[in-house]
DNA sequence: TAGGTGATCTTG
DNA sequence: AAGATCACCTAT
């Protein structure tokens, strides 16, 4: 069964006011879609937390309130997608409770099904490691897009499955990626990855 | 290490 | 209205 509604991760569980916990607690667990007619499965290696309150690298920070970042407004367990550079799609999760704008962002996947069709959606002959190890990339490979803005993570489109969680000694924190801009905030330990997993994007 | 790409935000 | 900036990636 493709779509295992016992094994899905319930919209309660997206709503906690840790977001850096969220954040550690997603890697491990099973992202999948059912897009264009095409599964995909994939294991969470990498992520980074960002905080509506108290944390200028979010683009909700000081209420701060577009067109773009509503979605991050509403209750946990929601997609929120934007573009990045122009080119990406990036990937976050919605958290904590409504009004408390909290999202991850989903930096770097590992494949487990549906490995020709990632392939063929990002021009790659065979599968490698490259292939899903970014933001941008595992969009692209998982078929994510804009037009999943807002879209529940308990439906049938994306989804997300729970597995045990990693032990704490295999999880590396650095500090985020590309987050320069945000002075004091930059220096948060907010990115989380799979200790010596040959997924992530980088080390 | 430089450049592409386009939405968003500021007036640098 | 124009210009800078940006939670990135690829190819030199």
């Amino acid at each position: 069964m493709i779509n295992n509604v016992e094994n899905k991760i319930e919209m309660f569980w997206y709503q906690n006011s840790d977001v850096a916990f969220i954040a550690k607690q997603l890697l491990g667990k099973i992202i999948c879609t059912n897009i264009s007619g095409k599964f995909t499965k994939s294991l969470i290696v990498e992520t980074e937390a960002y905080s509506g309150t108290n944390d200028k690298a979010c683009h909700a920070n000081n209420q701060k309130l577009t067109k773009r970042n509503k979605v991050m407004y509403r209750p946990g367990g929601i997609a929120y997608i934007y573009l990045c550079y122009g080119i990406h799609h990036l990937f976050n999760i919605v958290t904590n409770v409504e009004g408390k704008a909290d999202a991850v962002l989903i930096r770097a996947v590992q494949p487990l099904e549906g490995i020709d069709t990632m392939c063929n959606r990002r021009n790659f002959t065979k599968n490698n490691y490259r292939l899903t190890a970014g933001p941008g990339l595992l969009t692209k490979s998982l078929g994510i897009n804009l037009s999943h803005y807002g879209a529940s993570l308990i439906g049938n489109i994306i989804w997300i499955e729970k597995k045990e969680n990693i032990k704490s000694d295999q999880i590396i924190s650095t500090t985020r990626i590309g987050v320069d801009y945000a002075g004091d905030d930059s220096l948060k330990p907010w990115r989380y990855f799979i200790k010596e997993n040959k997924w992530v994007s980088r080390n």
